[in-house]
DNA sequence: ATGAAAGCGCTAACAC
DNA sequence: GTGTTAGCGCTTTCAT
């Protein structure tokens, strides 16, 4: 058995209460007895047990985290990273519910209560499984990553979709691009709606008209990106510049014009979108948006503590500034 | 508050012993009471709160998880998602330990016992830092990946390095090179104490002697691969194919042979070891090692609950075999 | 077959 | 300033 508050109490010569005073940090105890337990604490190398202290109604200092994705995401490395700091900083520690599911029969709020968790951030694509509702109904903090869900104890942290893919079109336009395509991700989807209304504006600014043959819907992988970049090589008059929602697409997307005996950026310029490691690597490396996941993970988790800690918080609603990092895949318009 | 056991069993008009049995399956209760109490249970959507329940005594289903290298391990996703396979199907949740590091202040170890962790999975290089001592001795299950632990409750499951290595070695010979190099690990490490002696059995069934020169130390990164292949560039007579202990030593050699102005497959051949995701996507497309890391993650956790289980069984020690994935960066030796 | 009651380790009134 | 005690939600003897 380990050890606990009853074996340092007796240790130490004094009541359970007492002990748990000092653990607590109550300022009615005295300064020797305090030392005196302390001590003991230290020397049976005491802590107490957790599950304890939460049923008798502690906090438990555990927080959820959930992939509407599976663990495929590829930023699930980067966002940790950056939920980690705040994680430590803010004495959490991270669960991650194998059993949960949004939907399914045990439902990840009745999990999360089972197990006394405090909050959860959740991530992932939009999905049309993925049924929010009880988890809002259910009042338990959470804080939605690239889904703008604003709602009861919920709110959301993303990147600055918008503001980027502008600032992308700028940067094509300077270029002397004027056709301007967008291979976008699910149709529809948060990020997706903020981005290509970012891309509209963009032109506009650069004085160039939207044409709706120049956007194709896509689902941020690979495959998309190769079949989009297909039907706009197709059209009677191709785009010289694409953006794509992804690095993948992008990715997906340079296969396509390749294989159209076309090079990029020479031919085409061709724009990613998160700056996923593979970006640097490719040929030619990906000239790209770079989301900064890690201010993303570590925000979230401390909106969450918040969210936690404050029961009449208003849920936050927090965009993240991005990055265009310049590499080799874009290049003048040709003329 | 959320709905207890006493709810239930007011509801149904039973004890509360009596709700506790149909939840855990005792036998010896009445087939109408037993309905009767489920219906209730789903009503009001009972579940039992598990930080009571492993209070009691019984387990709390929570297998924690440490990684010696933070969150960067480039096997971080592949591995998780084999455990979660696991995870679900043995019904365990995984918890990271945010706060916990080997050899701090708040060990490990504490922590766990402090959360009722039943057994821990760690993985990550060899690390000067890092202090299993604790671990081993306090006799939590523990399963490690990568590291040759195998002592009181705690056992490891790893890739088949000496015979992924051995069969390297014959792949290159049979393109007829004779010059083979190692570009290894952190030197002595498990892994590359048994990809070097792969290395040098190899060798030996191909009648090629083994030269010390041809043998350096590096630390999986890129930057040793870099440098340790302009080593290699130095000696009077350099190799014409390289081992490399991982892609990205791999990706870093190719960066020295490239400024050396020399080519690869032409000139040198570069083989890789992990098949990380980048491997597919970099010029030339690296042949390499995969190591099955969905497979490792999901039996590290079937070992585990095996380990937890039985509390006499010996410690695992797995060894899951490798697939070389021949891709462009391996040719024929020059003449 | 069912229920009453003890107790897991801890905290929080409430006495003293 | 310190101790006694009730009780968090659950499981498990032990009676009945």
């Amino acid at each position: 058995m380990a050890t606990s508050i009853r074996d340092v109490a007796k240790a130490a010569g004094v009541s359970v209460a007492t002990v748990s005073k000092v653990l607590n940090g109550y300022t009615t105890v005295n300064e020797q007895t305090k030392e005196k337990v302390l001590k003991y604490v230290k020397e049976l190398q005491f802590r107490p047990n957790l599950a304890a202290r939460s049923l008798v109604g502690r906090r438990s200092m555990t927080i959820g985290i959930f992939l509407t994705t599976g663990l495929v995401h590829p930023f699930f490395t980067r966002i940790l990273a950056g939920m980690e700091q705040a994680l430590q900083a803010r004495g959490y520690d991270l669960i991650y519910l194998a059993r949960m599911s949004l939907g399914k029969e045990i439902s990840l709020v009745q999990h999360c209560q089972s197990r006394n968790v405090e909050g959860v951030v959740v991530f992932g694509f939009q999905h049309e499984n993925a049924d929010f509702g009880e988890l809002i109904e259910s009042g338990l903090p959470a804080v939605f990553i690239d889904l703008d869900i604003c709602e009861g104890r919920a709110g959301y942290i993303t990147s600055d979709n918008r503001e980027a893919m502008e600032r992308a079109v700028a940067y094509l336009a300077d270029l002397r691009h004027c056709r301007l395509a967008y291979i976008g991700g699910i149709k529809d989807s948060y990020a997706d709606l903020h981005r290509l209304a970012g891309f509209q504006t963009g032109l506009a600014r650069a004085g160039i008209s939207y044409r709706e043959e120049y956007r194709i819907a896509g689902d941020f992988t690979r495959e998309a990106g190769y079949l989009a970049m297909q039907r706009l090589l197709a059209l009677p008059e191709p785009p010289t510049a694409v953006l794509c929602c992804s690095d993948m697409s992008a990715i997906g997307a340079i296969e396509a014009i390749r294989e159209a005996g076309l090079s990029v950026p020479e031919d085409i310029s061709v724009l990613g979108f998160d700056d996923i490691e593979l970006a640097e690597y490719i040929q030619p490396a990906l000239t790209t948006i770079r989301q900064d996941m890690t201010t993303i993970g570590r925000r979230a988790v401390e909106l969450l503590d918040e969210l936690i800690v404050d029961e009449k918080l208003a849920p936050p609603e927090v965009i993240v500034p991005t990055e265009l990092v310049v590499r080799q895949s874009c290049g003048p318009a040709k003329v």
